[in-house]
DNA sequence: AACTATTTATAAGA
DNA sequence: TTCTTATAAATAGTT
């Protein structure tokens, strides 16, 4: 976007790289609070790596995570009515 | 955006709020993966609520947000480095 | 930190 | 769900 298109790869100026971090956190933090409040989601976790982590304060939702570490990528929403979504593979 | 301008409260209607979900959802998790490539993100972590949850994989980083549950807003970006970054009341 | 030319995102409609 | 499109928002490069 902007006066150019870019590429999506590491941003090698450093300064740059924190402008840019900077700048697009700020972004992905709006957005996901805007998610949270027109659908009601109550916490959003990324990862995109093969490590997956805890996203939840319940210990069940730990012990499922724990026999899937290392192995998948796991997007989850849940929603403010206790209704949990999980994506990845071995999940829906 | 778009042909107009909404506010940022709850979709009631259910289907546009699914609608909307699904596609939020999705441009949030390409711009979080842009942003992993970008400036080498590994894992990106958001909670909204007062709730905090365990967003890594190594123990100390669990008993550290055990001291603070319930009680912060926590934001966690851990880059390839290991270099781990919290944002939150408590945290830097 | 601001600005702004462009690229993206997106709300509404199909 | 998927596509289109007019309009709003994001943003890369610049100042």
């Amino acid at each position: 976007m902007g006066r150019g298109k870019i590429e999506i790869k590491k941003i090698e100026n450093v300064n740059s790289r924190q402008v840019t971090f900077s700048k697009r956190r700020n972004r992905l933090i709006k957005k996901a609070n805007e998610l949270s409040f027109l659908c009601e989601v109550d916490k959003i976790v990324f990862s995109n790596t093969v490590k997956v982590y805890y996203f939840s304060s319940g210990r069940a939702v730990l012990s499922t995570i724990d026999r899937v570490d290392g192995e998948v990528f796991v997007l989850g929403f849940v929603f403010k009515d206790s209704r949990l979504c999980l994506r990845g593979f071995g999940f829906v």
